[in-house]
DNA sequence: TACATTTGTAACAGATTCTGTTACGTATTC
DNA sequence: GAATACGTAACAGAATCTGTTACAAATGTA
């Protein structure tokens, strides 16, 4: 799994932090410990699937489209991979060879992965950008003003 | 996704298939569309779980451990990601800087996943190589015969 | 014994992916 | 008009994955 993920919801949970100011790629990525060019890159997909709202120019920055409430993982999840290989896809090789094994041997495993794709969806639905949000600033009382305030 | 997985379970509905009789990695290969290093290569991690036993020399080949009733595909999955680096980890930037954000970031999605993985395990656990077999018999009546005889 | 077969493993090339970085145009505020 | 900040393209370095070649070791057979 690449960083995209951790990187998109510690993005969001900063913004459900930081209620209604705007914040600028660079403040997101010294505390995602990123290149701001990485967060505006994610933005994009996190803009794209109407989870945030950006304004250019000074004091601009990004802020949440929606309630933090209302934003759950799996939005978040499906934002950062969008455009991206499916990360639950069986991978195989074989071609298009005369025969079709390979077909047969993807479905079959796709048939037998998709209920625990599901149920991993599900849990990811279950929990919202809010709820991270609160954990972490539950978890690190008075640590590092400067990554999380 | 790596094709590890797939491969790996091509390889063992293969053998359950060809009860007892060693089989190459060369005829393996053929079937799996991938070539006969890439089979050995990941034989040994199939035989340091203890799911098959290959025998060197004129004749020689592998053949299953164990029956195949009694593999499952969370032990083939375990076996063919052995070594890699873990698929269900959260991966995240931020190294060591003075605030450990990033850490407790990890550790708040792993707990938030942990149900979901524990689900993805478990069905996994639920499925066995020789049903995998069947219903690839069962789905391809009289295909490919050198492919999967 | 000599030889063919087959595994075990190291080493490397090509392709792909991911992240970080630079660069630059555009929009916005002061 | 200047400073700020986003949007995006382009590229470099690292890492990963797969395929491939090469060769030693083991095993069965003539």
């Amino acid at each position: 799994m690449n960083t995209r993920f951790a990187v998109a919801t510690h993005i969001l949970a900063y913004l459900a932090h930081s209620k209604g100011q705007p914040v600028s790629s660079e403040v997101l990525a010294s505390s995602a410990g990123t290149h701001p060019v990485v967060v505006r890159r994610l933005m994009g997909n996190l803009r794209d699937a109407g989870l945030v709202q950006s304004q250019r120019g000074a004091g601009g920055g990004t802020i949440l489209a929606r309630p933090a409430a209302e934003i759950s993982l799996l939005d978040v999840f499906r934002a950062a991979q969008e455009g991206e290989p499916d990360l639950f896809s069986v991978n195989s090789t074989n071609p298009n060879e005369n025969c079709d094994l390979g077909r047969v041997m993807q479905e079959t495993l796709e048939g037998v992965l998709g209920n625990a794709i599901a149920a991993m969806r599900a849990s990811l639905a279950a929990v919202s950008v809010e709820q991270v949000m609160q954990e972490l600033a539950a978890r690190r009382p008075n640590h590092c003003p400067k990554a999380f305030e």
